[in-house]
RNA sequence: CGGGGUGUAGCGUAGCCCGGUUAUCGCGCCGCGUUUGGGACGCGGAGGUCGCAGGUUCGAAUCCUGCCACCCCGACCA
């Protein structure tokens, strides 16, 4: 800490990693590609993890736990999906070391201990559970199956960014069994409004809501929908997706279940997933060139109470009402924290709360405690707000949807101002070079058109809305009636 | 895997081209003292296989060879 926070408008990404640096999020760790999460950060993972999984388990959801080890040959079982994830594997292929006879103190690997079968470290986890639920499922009695997990998951990727794609990373993934097709398709709907309500509500970053491509589509599925968010430069992110796998896996896996009338048919699927990826999404979101900017219900610590004590003046009646405002605070279910440290200074406090997004903010010292009146410091608009020391407590309270209400409303008319529709091909190019954010367009529907603009601006298909009127709308690259309007951009 | 770059204390770096005292500076860390109203100050201190291995030389952070790691740009991606 104590280094200025590069603007952002400077140079993005090392603004990204400062404000992670500075908040105390993460840091690489000396393993490839990994990252090390440290307890701030993480305190906010696990805030975002109960408030999914209480999503989840409303809707009927449960959690379970499968293996991180898949053999290479379950792995190869459903074709594209192993076609898909091969290239970013990593492969246990022995299971023992031993001395190195001409290097003492080193270790080698045993070639004895060569694996029969190599054990690939899941990138996704479709083929081990589905091996699985070949087990549990024999009658339509036995669906649907509605299962989650929280996990790691390995995937050995080529270039590597804190949060947004680290080698090993943490997420959920729900992977559901059911009787029919449009029972599993509305899985995949119900979940991807959680995800959208929990981007909006929660992480309050509003997202596009739509499929995929055929070429942006998870390897295996069927049908990909996704939550698209917009980061502050303009590019998008691709913040959750949920699968429908139709009996691609069943198929694979050879997985039946008996109807009402006893007859065989193939299970159909779904999956779906967020990741830490989201941590990333949250931090590009908010913050400012003064650090992170947390939403309340995600912020580990919703208020900070910083006492200011001069050398023996007063402390112990600035002590006794910092340490009652806490109390009353806590109770309130209000997620508290008195900075108390002794070595620093408060100039270095308040900047240090600033940094780490903290929503509010109140100064316990004399001054305040003589005139009852105290400042109560909202960090993602800057603005401070006097009250008497009775009516702290209920501000505080009502702060906290009051901000986080705010912060929506900010980050939706910040989306609507970013999305633009345009039907010429070179005012196309022109916001795309400038990465002014989202652009509708239309689109003929072909991979080739897509890929042709992709390879001329870098811009790829975010998603197709279902909400998007045609309206006759032309392919904004062959000029050829749209088979949809599609939401484009430059995209993490 | 192609093209470029960088490895010096926990972090960020100077020195390298042109070899020569005890390897520079800032942040951080430790001790003592003074300071809390917007990233404190003074004094003292600890911390280094100069990425690794070999070579040239009286002498290598510096020159040469090989290797390794990381970063940026492409191809790939939650």
């Amino acid at each position: 800490m104590g280094n200025k926070i590069t603007p952002r408008q400077e140079d993005y990404s090392k603004w990204y990693n400062d404000i992670i640096a500075e908040a105390n999020l993460a840091e690489s760790s000396d393993v490839r590609g990994c990252m090390v999460i440290k307890p701030y950060g993480f305190s906010i993972w696990e805030l975002m993890k109960s408030q999914l999984d209480k999503m989840f388990k409303e809707t009927g959801h449960e959690n379970a736990y499968f293996p991180l080890f898949v053999p290479k040959s379950l792995f190869e079982a459903e074709e594209k999906n192993a076609e898909g994830f091969a290239k970013e594997c990593a492969v246990v292929t022995h299971y023992r070391l031993k001395n190195d006879p001409n290097n003492k103190g080193k270790l080698i690997v045993d070639p004895e201990s060569k694996l029969e079968e190599e054990l690939i470290v899941r990138p996704t986890s479709e083929a081990i559970i589905w091996k699985t639920y070949k087990n549990w499922i024999q009658s339509y009695r036995d669906l649907p199956i509605l299962i989650n997990q929280w996990a790691n998951v390995v995937r050995w990727e080529m270039r590597t960014r804190l949060f947004l794609r680290t080698a090993e990373f943490l997420w959920q993934e729900g992977h559901t069994a059911h009787s029919t097709k449009e029972e599993a398709i509305a899985e995949t709907k119900t979940i991807n409004n959680i995800y959208a309500d929990f981007a909006e509500n929660y992480m309050a970053m509003p997202v596009v809501k739509g499929y995929k491509s055929e070429s942006e589509r998870f390897a295996g599925a069927e049908e990909t929908l996704c939550i698209e968010a917009l980061m502050q430069d303009g590019k998008a992110l691709q913040a959750g997706t949920s699968h429908f796998l139709g009996q691609n896996f069943a198929k694979a896996f050879d997985v039946k279940f008996a109807d009402k009338s006893g007859n065989l048919e193939y299970v159909w699927a779904t999956s779906w997933g967020v990741s830490t990826r989201l941590m990333g999404a949250l931090i590009m979101s908010h913050s400012d060139d003064n650090g992170l900017v947390l939403p309340p219900y995600l912020a580990p610590i919703q208020i900070i109470i910083i006492p200011l004590k001069k050398s023996n003046e007063d402390s112990n009646l600035i002590d006794e009402k910092s340490n009652s405002l806490y109390e009353s605070l806590n109770k309130k279910g209000i997620r508290v924290k008195i900075d108390n440290r002794e070595n620093l200074t408060l100039g270095f406090k308040l900047n240090d709360s600033e940094v780490k997004g903290i929503p509010m903010r109140i100064v316990i010292g004399k001054k305040e405690v003589e005139n009852d009146s105290f400042e109560i410091f909202y960090r993602y608009n800057f603005e401070k707000t006097s009250v008497s020391y009775d009516n702290i407590n209920d501000f505080v309270y009502d702060s906290i949807d009051l901000i986080q209400n705010n912060m929506i409303n900010l980050s939706k008319s910040k989306l609507k101002e970013k999305t633009l529709e345009v039907d010429d091909y070179d005012e196309f190019k022109k916001h795309i070079e400038a990465q002014s954010g989202f652009i509708i367009a239309g689109w003929d529907g072909t991979s080739k058109t897509e890929e042709a603009i992709k390879n001329e601006t870098k811009a790829t298909i975010r998603c197709i809305p279902d909400d998007l009127e045609l309206n006759g709308a032309k392919c904004i690259y062959t000029g050829k009636p749209a088979l949809h309007k599609v939401i484009f951009s430059k995209s993490y």
